[in-house]
DNA sequence: CCATTAACATACAATCTGCACGTACGCAGT
DNA sequence: ACTGCGTACGTGCAGATTGTATGTTAATGG
């Protein structure tokens, strides 16, 4: 039960090369980009080789997935933390896209998870992720606030992505220096508008 | 003054050989996306050599933006033909949209407009190509929207922003095997909502 | 008609990726 | 405790790719 850093189990051995990998990849890609980035470079800030990386993950391209699934969980670990299942079906939303946006304000997560990991892991694979993370909830939100009426009967699919589209480019227009002010009063509006709307 | 096929001056050369490398460039790009693609595919499929595309082009990143601005400014096209001067700003914004829609639906525009590009040229590139071409046009419409008191005033840029990302969400779902009606009627009613809205 | 330059083709150097191979340590069975 | 095996790596290698430097041909301008 010795925790030596000589001698430790083969699983905390893995847990904390694997670690050790991601950490350093997200801080290349942030700073350099997928394309940019090399494998030696990673392992080289990660003190280990490129052994030790293809050991672990399959390619280059599956590291780069295991970073980007690590950081859309966190995104939406802290909008869950800010949705308490208390809160009527608006406040949710509204609390929801506020802590999106906060969150979406780290390091580079707008690079990871809107400019990168679509090009390239794939929208596909990517709606696979957001889905096993933060889009969920979303839709849910929505469908609850139009099972309230709260918001009119539209195709919930195409309501929760052009909802969330917008947050993406507000996260997006916010780190490249837009004001957050003048983002959260068009989402806003956007929103509020649709609440009072008979269009259909 | 033979437009002899041996015969030809160098500004037609460039004209023609600059012109068989972006659309092979294109075709590679669109089914294999700018990573996968490598600059000895493109040129063999052009007919030429390495040479001819460096003599041409700084490097393969510049080739695809000169494919990006291409594709741009013919999604333009097909939207300004379709929004005449004579159309009042709502009757615009609807024909705009749809034209937009229509156009995004060739064959791998969103890829290259929505996915690679971004990733590969930077938000930023994107900005300034998108507002060359429509981007600018649609800001002018909302401006001229809110003028007239269709749409409350909201700052300018962010809303432009978020309807854009509107619009490219929808496209990208649409080829994604997403139903057109469902995008259609929720961008209709986000737009409609704004416009009978004093949220502000 | 000649000098210059543009428009290529070819050859080369530097990387980078993925894999095959080799090694040492942890782990289960006896 | 000893042994056989699989896991967790490190190292070396082959193929491919990018950008550049160098050479050649053809067009252009005086």
């Amino acid at each position: 039960m010795k925790t030596d850093s000589a001698r430790r189990s083969n699983q905390q051995r893995t847990e904390a090369t694997r670690s050790a990998l991601i950490d350093a990849a997200r801080e290349l890609f942030v700073a350099k980009g997928y394309a940019e980035t090399s494998t030696p470079e990673i392992v080289a800030a990660a003190g280990l080789t490129r052994g030790a990386l293809y050991h672990h993950f399959a390619d280059k391209q599956a590291l780069f997935r295991a970073v980007v699934e690590q950081e859309s969980a966190a995104v939406a670990h802290e909008i869950e933390k800010a949705t308490p299942a208390t809160l009527s079906p608006q406040e949710a939303l509204i609390r929801g896209g506020e802590a999106f946006l906060e969150a979406m304000a780290v390091g580079g997560r707008t690079r990871l998870l809107l400019l990168d990991g679509p090009a390239v892991l794939g929208r596909a694979v990517m709606d696979e992720i957001d889905n096993a993370n933060g889009a969920r909830t979303l839709r849910e939100g929505i469908a609850e606030a139009m099972r309230v009426g709260m918001v009119p009967a539209l195709p919930l699919e195409a309501l929760t992505a052009l909802l969330a589209a917008g947050f993406d480019r507000a996260a997006l227009a916010v780190e490249a220096g837009g004001k957050v002010e003048d983002y959260r009063q068009v989402l806003g509006a956007l929103i509020g508008g649709l609440m009072s709307d008979r269009t259909g």
